[in-house]
DNA sequence: TATATTGGCTATGAAAATCATAGCTACAAG
DNA sequence: CTTGTAGCTATGATTTTCATAGCCAATATA
């Protein structure tokens, strides 16, 4: 069975989910939109994948209706990639599998890698799915993410990094 | 980047993750545990995998901690795999991408392939990640599988084609 | 005018993972 | 004493992925 000729046949909704997001490059891309990097660089940078393979997985991305490219300049063109609903959708496998990490991927001395604020409330939103604080179902735009400093650094070292040699 | 030498050094739990259980096979494997399939050749004909695969990441998961090897037969010696409690931990992440792929990779003429009841009031489940008649959180051990017809025998098919032809 | 620099990629050959197919081991049943 | 069952391993071909390099079109800088 190779890639893409994965069962369509299959009824299992796992199996049709796996067929287009199973695999690690392109859920660290989904990661990256929906931590608002939208430039074709900085997925690559922060995913640390080559360029053939974010420019295939943003491709099947887009084929599959997660992701949209959009034109942000006419001369030089240059484009942007942007979560469509389908995509934003995919919000909650992203937030399981941040807690699953968090719980059990860590030793407990390493502190969680961001933070998020549950607007709905104003408090601490947890790992959910529910709000930690008011015990609301989370959801993607009520929820703000706070970066921590070692985690913001390892980002940003990563995109110094790449700018370096490139 | 190989894959072994995925980055334990990023703090994002998303990629700890990834590293352990980005890619298609280790997540089929893992909706077969959780299915109840416990024994290596369910496990393979469900897949669709083939031997190697199934037997690599078996092994893997069984580093990771996620599933135990259990020997259930001395004479011949026959294994049985069980998640452990970091594999049944798990379970919202899969529970999120089946709700993905029954929202957003199917037609709404074919059904759910799975439906479960809410053992907890008694009522359908529906795709959570709330109990869609009493709206309280899913848990994976309040919950009864029941599979639609069609995706019984496309697992019955699958299993009777494997033997047939081993 | 020359020369970087930027952003979004594509090309190439080497290395690694995966596949299909076959077979092995150890025992039990008929 | 052959057939079947369960859990794999071995082999060579095929496919994917990787590392490295480079292209193109435009703008900024010297």
């Amino acid at each position: 069975m190779k890639r893409n000729e994965t069962p369509t046949t299959t009824l299992c909704p796992v199996a049709r989910s796996e067929a287009v997001v199973g695999d690690r490059w392109t859920v660290l891309i989904l990661r990256e939109l929906f931590m608002r990097s939208h430039r074709f660089e900085q997925i690559q940078a922060q995913t640390g994948g080559t360029p053939q393979m974010i420019a295939a997985r943003l491709k099947t991305l887009e084929g599959e209706g997660l992701v949209e490219r959009r034109r942000y300049s006419n001369r030089p063109p240059r484009y942007e990639y942007h979560l469509t609903e389908k995509g934003e959708a995919f919000h909650p496998v992203l937030l399981a599998l941040r807690a699953w990490g968090e719980a059990w991927m860590k030793s407990p001395e390493e502190g969680r890698a961001v933070e998020y604020t549950h607007l709905a409330c104003g408090k601490p939103a947890g790992l959910g799915p529910l709000c930690e604080s008011c015990g609301e179902p989370l959801k993607r735009k009520e929820l703000m993410a706070e970066l921590s400093p070692a985690y913001e650094s390892e980002r940003d070292g990563r995109w110094e990094a790449f700018k370096a040699n490139r």
